[in-house]
DNA sequence: TGAAATGTTGGGGCG
DNA sequence: ACGCCCCAACATTTC
């Protein structure tokens, strides 16, 4: 009698049982499945210790989940490669499955790997395969507009691929044991979780995203980001029932909520596709005269932003958001991330490293297109004179100083008239108020209009 | 997915 | 009745 055949399933950014392409073809012909996640160095290290503890979180729910199927996560730290060529010997293992990555890293990786190992790759971190979104010369998109429509155009109707109800039995092959972590309360861990938040936010919220979405203080916001960056939710499962949704709802107000989140859906994608075909945005700026600007990357000031002591409140409050929480709301991403890149001259990649040292959804691609769009530097990006000015914003998008008083206490008593601009208190209101400026809140590092103005002037310099 | 500066229009107050 | 001024509201241009 013929042996069973035995696959890996080789488990990296889909972390999860549901619409999972290359789990599906690892079980086919009735195959053995070995579910193996590697703590690969090389990610875990320039990671960050909050983001890890996310995954970890999710790698127990995941191996959770197998347990039930009477499978299980076997664990293995060390370099890919070597890794797999142990896994595959311990366990006999024919093939191994993965889904495709197309960040710089794993594509060297992947495809190191795959002159030694059978290794399968199978689309899935995207929607639809990012070969399939062309331009008819068969170049790349650049700009993000012409991109949607054209992956709009081409999109068809697909089947989710379903949870399996068992993947055979494993081989007494040995695991690490899981790291320390512990659980975030705003994203609890694994795929039940987040398919409920999904439900939830399909439901309720989505319909009202485009009225609500840039309101800081609401949760107007699926909250799905550090999900779709594990894989823990299929973007794809995502993308259809979003999709369905958009076709019951019959107020024009209400499909636009699902349109354009379905568009933030195509800016991942886009983004994915400009770090797969233009490495070097991961090195610097996308247009390279860009790399002339003459930042001034004032350490004292950066540390300033970093810790959300600025003096603008909405700013500030951003800050403290990202450092407590390790999400930022997308409105105070833009918000705080033209403050660096124009008010401060301080260059957007010490930006973007620090937003990926505390985001739980840090993503190369996403981190850097979005980054590279705020410093007006990247393929589709904002026009260098776009500087958002932050008491604008403030008063725009949190008018009662709801968000700022969330997250810097110290404004807790300052009456709304003064909430975006404490500064303007007359110093008896800042006693009563307990909120001296300069004491209990930091006086403005820099004037905006001063600043703006700076910002343009540095930036015309490089103009061609 | 901006903001500020500048230009235009139109209504109302007023001599 | 008329012209003039002021200014808000909106539109356009510019950075």
């Amino acid at each position: 009698m013929e042996r069973k055949r035995i696959n890996i399933w080789w488990t990296r950014r889909d972390l999860r049982l549901h619409d999972n392409q290359a789990l599906t073809a690892a079980l086919s012909e009735n195959a053995d499945v070995v579910p193996l996640f590697i703590l690969d160095e090389n990610i875990l290290d320039r990671s960050s210790p909050r983001r890890n503890e996310f995954l970890f979180e999710n790698l127990k729910s995941l191996d959770t989940s197998l347990r039930k199927r009477g499978s299980r996560l076997i664990l293995r730290k060390g370099k890919p490669l070597p890794v797999l060529q142990q896994v595959m010997q311990e366990s006999g293992a024919d093939a191994i499955f993965a889904e495709e990555d197309y960040s710089p890293y794993a594509k060297s990786r992947d495809k190191q790997i795959s002159e030694y190992l059978p290794l399968i790759l199978l689309p899935g971190l995207t929607i639809q395969p990012l070969s399939t979104v062309k331009k008819a010369d068969g170049n790349p998109y650049t700009i993000f507009t012409p991109y949607s429509r054209q992956w709009e155009k081409i999109i068809q109707p697909f089947k989710e691929f379903p949870v399996p109800t068992q993947l055979g039995d494993i081989p007494p092959i040995s695991s690490e044991p899981f790291p320390l972590s512990h659980p975030f309360p705003l994203f609890p861990a694994g795929e039940e979780a987040v398919q409920k938040r999904l439900m939830v936010f399909l439901q309720d919220r989505i319909t009202e995203y485009s009225s609500q979405r840039d309101f800081a203080a609401k949760e107007g916001t699926s909250l799905l980001s550090p999900y779709f960056h594990f894989g823990v939710l299929s973007i794809r499962s995502a993308y259809q029932r979003a999709f369905r949704r958009q076709n019951n709802v019959s107020l024009p107000e209400e499909k636009e909520g699902v349109e354009i989140w379905i568009n933030e859906l195509l800016w991942r994608e886009f983004f994915i596709m400009i770090l797969s075909e233009f490495p070097h945005v991961a090195q610097g700026s996308f247009r390279k005269v860009y790399e002339r600007i003459p930042w001034r990357n004032n350490e004292e000031e950066f540390n300033t932003w970093k810790t959300g002591k600025t003096g603008y409140p909405l700013v500030d409050a951003g800050m403290r958001q990202l450092l407590e929480t390790g999400w930022m709301h997308n409105r105070t991403r833009m918000v705080v991330a033209s403050f660096l890149c124009k008010d401060l001259l301080i260059s957007w990649q010490r930006g973007e490293a620090w937003f990926n040292a505390q985001l739980l959804d840090g993503d190369l691609a996403a981190n850097n297109g979005g980054w590279q769009w705020c410093a007006g530097c990247g393929t589709d990006a904002a026009p260098y004179f776009r500087v958002f000015n932050p008491i604008t914003q403030s008063k725009r998008f949190d008018p009662d100083g709801e968000y700022i008083r969330a997250w810097l206490p110290e404004l807790e008593n300052v009456p709304d008239r003064y909430i975006h601009t404490p500064w303007k208190m007359p110093y008896d209101l800042q006693m009563e108020s307990k909120c001296v400026i300069g004491k209990d809140y930091p006086d403005r590092i820099v004037e905006h209009a001063f600043a703006r103005q700076r910002a343009l002037d540095a930036y015309s310099k490089i103009k061609i």
